[in-house]
DNA sequence: GCCTAATCGTTTGACATCTATTGATTAGAG
DNA sequence: CTCTAATCAATAGATGTCAAACGATTAGGC
């Protein structure tokens, strides 16, 4: 059987994933959050995301467990979820006053957390490392999440 | 608070291995495996470890998390696990014929898979993205696992 | 030999995620 | 207006993962 020539990229990819997302939910932890619930704010707060579809969409999770994850937040009291008028299928989601603050502390500790990847990175290194990574997202074929700071797809 | 300035590298990075990631399980569970199982499978494989402890920390989750991927692959017949004669409290793992077998059958869609991945980058390409992510595994501050392929640690 | 500390694997419970299904609502055709 | 198909969110169950706690075993000091 074929064995591969190297270390296989994918394997590379995840073991540095997984240990690079550690580390940055400890750091959420640390600020009282968590991953999924930064990344529901930072939807929210991106203006890229209001429904609830379009926030697991935005987010590249699933739905079903985006409610979960709100289900949580509501209760913690950091989103409310109300019925939109014109299509009452659609939930529309808001931040609280508590949210936004969690948000704050939160948006602190994720940008200290971005700069200290970057250690190390040349502006061109960074593009390229950019360039590299979604080169991977396309040969995979699986078509990803618009992330933020992407261009708005059409 | 501080907006990050362009898309923080952490989230591209958890974007696109969560997208790679699905592929690659599309791929394992087509051959009839999963990932946790081919990442058991190929640390045995290797020769890289033999105990349950060894394959815990060789593939990089917690040793709990294992006893339950271990159970299931037992009770399917892929491996079989002894106690140590030199020490009782270690498990040592075997691979069974079937077992084999199950390790040729996802060999073969991993390493297509990862030609795959490599798709459009050059030699220096890959030696690039290798280093630039063992960068960033490094500026995260977790010691990562070794990974098939890596030089071994003293 | 006795005792304490460390190690290994297992069990329990919690979290995040997905698939499949369901109920409610809306869209579109006739 | 009626019916079918599509959409949205919620529910239930399964998978993968972790932390904490536990029992069994070993290591090391006295």
């Amino acid at each position: 059987m074929p064995a591969p020539r190297g270390m296989p990229i994918g394997l590379r990819l995840a073991g540095v994933a997984r240990d690079v997302g550690r580390a940055f939910d400890d750091t959420l932890a640390a600020a009282g959050g968590s991953r999924p619930l930064w990344m529901v704010l930072l939807a929210l707060k991106s203006g890229a995301a209001a429904s609830q579809q379009q926030i697991a969409d935005h987010i590249g999770i699933r739905g079903a467990t985006l409610t979960h994850h709100l289900a949580g937040m509501e209760a913690r009291g950091l989103v409310v979820r109300t019925r939109e008028p014109g299509d009452r299928r659609t939930q529309v989601v808001r931040l609280t006053d508590e949210g936004e603050r969690m948000f704050g502390a939160m948006a602190e500790a994720a940008h200290e957390f971005d700069q200290r990847l970057r250690a190390g990175f040349t502006k061109a290194e960074l593009s390229h490392l950019d360039l590299f990574l979604r080169r991977l997202q396309e040969n995979a074929g699986v078509r990803g999440a618009a992330l933020p700071g992407d261009a708005t797809p059409p």
